[in-house]
DNA sequence: TATCAGTCGATACACCGTATCACCCGTGGC
DNA sequence: GCCACGGGTGATACGGTGTATCGACTGATA
């Protein structure tokens, strides 16, 4: 059998070995792209031009490669900052930062226990820069700020997706949805919530989130310095 | 024709007609006693006795049943006490009380818009309530509290999946996750958080999430009353 | 060179949400 | 009283999902 019968293919590069990494990264490729629901086994096996069932010789379930993909964002997730206060809320905005750039991170916080390393980094890091602090106030301290920003980001990514998916800015949003508010607060059945919503602010999301965060710290503050 | 020619059949009593009600009924009672996964429109539809296509004359889409739900568990979260303090942490442990009987509300709160009845009647309940706070801060600080409850909720009712989902009690979980951890935290690479862990106090689900809601609700009163 | 072990991926299964459309039944018109 | 029609119903179908199974191929070893 000849030598040349078998050249290495040009155009076929040899493709770089599969790994978690590999994998992970492509997930989140397609979720970045096209939303969570854009990533299923098939697809990222595509994408890595492999076979579907080849991805379970580095990955158990599906449920772990979105567990993976989490631990990954979390790697761009460090606090830092001098004080606890600094650090809790580089910790919110860092994860809500996050979730900007990884819209579909806001369904998955909070949705699963995350033990994987980068995710432990970042626990890391709030918790040594909570020196100071005693640990019967620190612990439900952080309890607390993580709560606050799954639900916060949560909330504004939904209404984001709300948003862009009736048109396109906020006024088409009240054209989509304002008739029938309209109506509903016409009955005069809520008058206490249409006042707040037609005399109330209407802060933006940058606003509302560190609106919230302040209220939390300045509580955290208090007890601290009690 | 003879009248007890066509007695009402005792054993197969004519079925209640169908309605939006029946069906989201169903798919509360199916959620409720297997999670959402178990709640399928063909698995409704079963439910009811009634073939999967049937749904889809009360409802365009699986996602607005999901709403439906949730709407449907709102008409029990009703805040109520004196002054903004109490309805605001009686909105908090009435939705937290609402997502223990209902744990799949965890993995649905925040993750859509909500203008159903019950969410307004709700909303209503504690714009009612705040009456006398300037609207500035009724606001945020309304948004505020939704997001640590969706956040706290869904933490806690992961945290406690988890527990159930490796042996029962806290004990097996630590048996299960501990060893994992303590290699972990062995190693060094996390020294802080390990002293969190291990010295920092054990509070249960009810303290965190009532120590947190203090910190939030301090935070506003703070600014209430300045 | 022959055998074997192990990896890989094609195929299969059960299930999903939902579009389509033939059928059946009840009703109105003749 | 009979028939044609129209609309609601639900069987069937389609394209997708996560994952179990297992035959075939590859590379190493005896």
């Amino acid at each position: 059998m000849l030598v040349w019968e078998r050249p290495e293919p040009p155009d076929r590069p040899v493709p770089a070995p599969l790994s978690r990494e590999r994998i992970v990264h492509a997930a989140i490729r397609l979720a970045d792209a096209d939303g969570l629901d854009a990533v299923s086994l098939r697809k990222v096996a595509a994408a890595l031009d492999v076979g579907p069932m080849r991805l379970y010789g580095y990955i158990a379930t599906k449920e772990e490669l979105l567990d993976l993909m989490v631990d990954a964002v979390y790697a761009e997730i460090r606090p830092t900052g001098d004080g606890w206060r600094e650090v809790l809320r580089s910790l919110a905005e860092a994860t809500r930062k996050a979730a900007h750039q990884h819209e579909w991170l806001a369904d998955l916080l909070g949705g699963r226990p995350q033990l994987g390393p980068n995710t432990l980094a970042s626990g890391e890091s709030v918790a040594a820069g909570m020196g100071g602090v005693d640990l019967g106030t620190a612990v439900p301290a952080i309890a607390a700020v993580n709560a606050y920003v799954i639900g916060a980001v949560r909330r504004e990514i939904t209404e984001r997706r709300a948003e862009r998916a009736s048109g396109m800015n906020r006024e088409q949003w009240q054209n989509a949805f304002g008739p029938y508010l309209l109506r509903i607060f016409a009955t005069g059945q809520f008058p206490a919530l249409s006042t707040l919503v037609h005399d109330g602010p209407h802060l933006d999301a940058d606003d509302t989130f560190r609106a919230g965060l302040d209220f939390l710290l300045d509580g955290i503050g208090a007890r601290i310095s009690r």
